[in-house]
RNA sequence: GAGCCAUUAGCUCAGUUGGCAGAGCACCUGACUUUUAAUCAGGGUGUCCCAGGUUCGAAUCCUGGAUGGCUCACCA
């Protein structure tokens, strides 16, 4: 409270507060035995009559959050809420007693109260409890917000979630879906022999992506440590290790924008499988992901920003270059200098920086011209070798890589390839990078020795995948912005 | 990083041409033993985001700043 201003409302019920030790009254009080949460009391009793509930005479401990109160002289009307939902409690004075018929009354929206009572039904039909006895569990010094409109700005909604998970309660269920999706997830792979591990999330070599990294310090071995950007080379590391099916769902960290679909830390799923291609991979990530829709919604078919996306199987797989020419009409299939690309890059408007080649500037006509056309899913694969430094070259066409990345609503859902498992190919490709980082590249991969000696002592061939978590929850709750499946996203600190 | 928009009571929001700071909910007092956005009677609780400026007078106009939202850029 240190600086605010105690204000009415909160000199108000720091009173009440007062008041309820005054009268013996624990505010902060202690262990309350539940029999029941509001969900299982109308699950079980809502179906039956006002006659065969009297005639039940269901016993029940219920508790939560008062939420909405309706005093009418020596009786009350009052909603609880617990994780599970709401349900209505009325409390007569000639039941409780005076004391707790005070006590109650006394109660402000916001406190918790435990309730013991038999379940009955209302005059309009709303399956209820009536109190035998009051309980009171915990004091709220601040009021709750509006209780019709909701607690509605934004940033208030982001900064003080416990506030928005009280008042709106679609908030809980979607962040309950994220839950169960993750959950889901876990399932199929360990089902299917993955193991699952952990990685470190800071690295002394940021590897694995292309991103900007958050340095940190260790101050007792005085050295520099890097966030996380992926988990990537650690998985592979342990590849070589033997570990044939791993997985790893975790925090990555990139210092970069924020956006409606970028927050500066949020999950990955990544796994590797030894002897599997990005043929397998692609079947997984097709089979993984509608079972999981399936598993969770119940559905194939979902709605994303008014959109029907359907997940059903199978998905258009399509390579790059056809996809450009089939959107653009440009043919990257035949051997173009990377003049002749620059020249074509011109003359369709498409922008590119100085030093790309051949590679890139397929890339740039595929993100500037094709991605968000994208809407149902599609994997897209054949990607060109410069901008895939970890994956294995195509053995027909050594320009591209054995590559996917998966496309739905117009966004990259998942990336993934036939990992790269020549050291001596590796290390050509981050020399290259580091050329590319010598000519401004910021985001090139640097060189990591440690992980060349690693695939040195042999790597056997391996299918890799990494989901990006956050944009599949946003896909299957039909969220706008990143920030709605993050419980906390990062904001700005505020004086 | 750029553009557009927003910021007024605890919350949701009005605020006209620059002329006393408003409503609903919440809260306080009273009435009320089947209400449910309970109702009825009474009560207004404020750094109008911040700092300057223009003006007799600024929530309102101007300049700068803060925070947030959306779009774009970077990226996943």
């Amino acid at each position: 409270m240190a600086q605010e201003e105690i204000n009415e409302l909160l000199q108000v019920r720091r009173d009440k507060l007062d008041t309820l030790r005054e009268k013996g009254v624990d505010p902060f009080g202690r262990k309350f035995d539940r029999t029941h949460t509001a969900e299982e009391i109308l699950d079980r009793y809502d179906e039956l009559s006002k006659e065969e509930l009297e005639e039940k005479g269901e016993r029940v401990a219920i508790a939560g959050r008062l939420i909405a109160k309706r005093k009418q002289g020596k009786a009350s009307f009052a909603h609880l809420q617990d994780m599970s939902g709401r349900i209505q409690i009325y409390v007569r004075k000639d039941r409780v007693g005076e004391e707790q018929y005070d006590v109650f009354s006394m109660a402000d929206l916001g406190d918790w109260l435990g309730v013991e009572g038999v379940v009955f039904k209302t005059n309009r039909g709303e399956t209820s409890v009536k109190a035998d006895s009051v309980t009171f569990l915990s004091k709220s010094l601040r009021p709750l917000p509006e209780k019709f409109h909701g607690l509605k700005d934004v940033e208030l909604r982001y900064r003080k979630r416990y506030l928005d998970l009280i008042m709106n309660p679609e908030v809980k269920d979607t962040f309950i879906t994220r839950s169960r999706i993750i959950s889901s997830i876990r399932r199929y792979l360990n089902d299917r022999g993955y193991l699952e591990v952990e990685t470190p999330t800071m690295h002394t070599i940021p590897g694995g992506a292309a991103a900007r990294p958050f340095i940190t310090h260790h101050n007792a071995l005085d050295i520099d440590l890097y966030m996380r950007i992926a988990i990537e080379l650690h998985l592979k590391r342990l590849i070589v290790g033997g570990m044939e099916k791993v997985y790893e769902i975790g925090r990555v960290y990139r210092n970069e924008g924020i956006s409606t679909r970028h927050n500066p830390e949020f999950t990955m799923m990544e796994l590797y499988e030894a002897y599997a291609d990005f043929h397998d991979i692609m079947d997984l990530t097709e089979n993984l992901i509608t079972h999981v829709a399936k598993e969770v919604l119940g559905s194939e078919q979902v709605e994303y920003d008014g959109q029907k996306i359907d997940l059903a199987k199978p998905w258009a797989r399509k390579s790059m270059v056809d996809l450009v020419k089939e959107h653009v009409g440009v043919d990257f299939s035949q051997q173009l200098s990377d003049e002749e690309a620059r020249k074509l890059a011109e003359e369709h408007g498409v922008e590119i920086q100085p030093n790309h080649t051949f590679g890139h500037i397929l890339n740039e006509f595929f993100e500037q011209k094709v991605e968000d056309k994208l809407i149902q899913p599609t994997f897209v694969y054949g990607h060109p070798v410069e901008i895939s430094p970890l994956a294995r070259k195509n053995d027909e066409d050594p320009r591209f890589t054995d590559r996917f990345e998966l496309f739905i609503v117009g966004r990259e859902h998942a990336n993934a390839f036939t990992e790269l498992n020549d050291p001596i190919d590796q290390r050509e490709r981050f020399e290259a990078q580091l050329r590319e980082k010598a000519q401004g590249n910021d985001e090139a991969h640097p060189m990591d020795e440690d992980f060349l000696e690693a695939l040195e002592y042999g790597m056997p061939p391996t299918g890799g995948l990494g989901i990006g978590i956050d944009r599949l929850v946003m896909l299957l709750t039909d969220s706008a912005s990143i920030r709605d499946v993050l419980l906390f996203p990062t904001m700005r600190e505020r004086d």
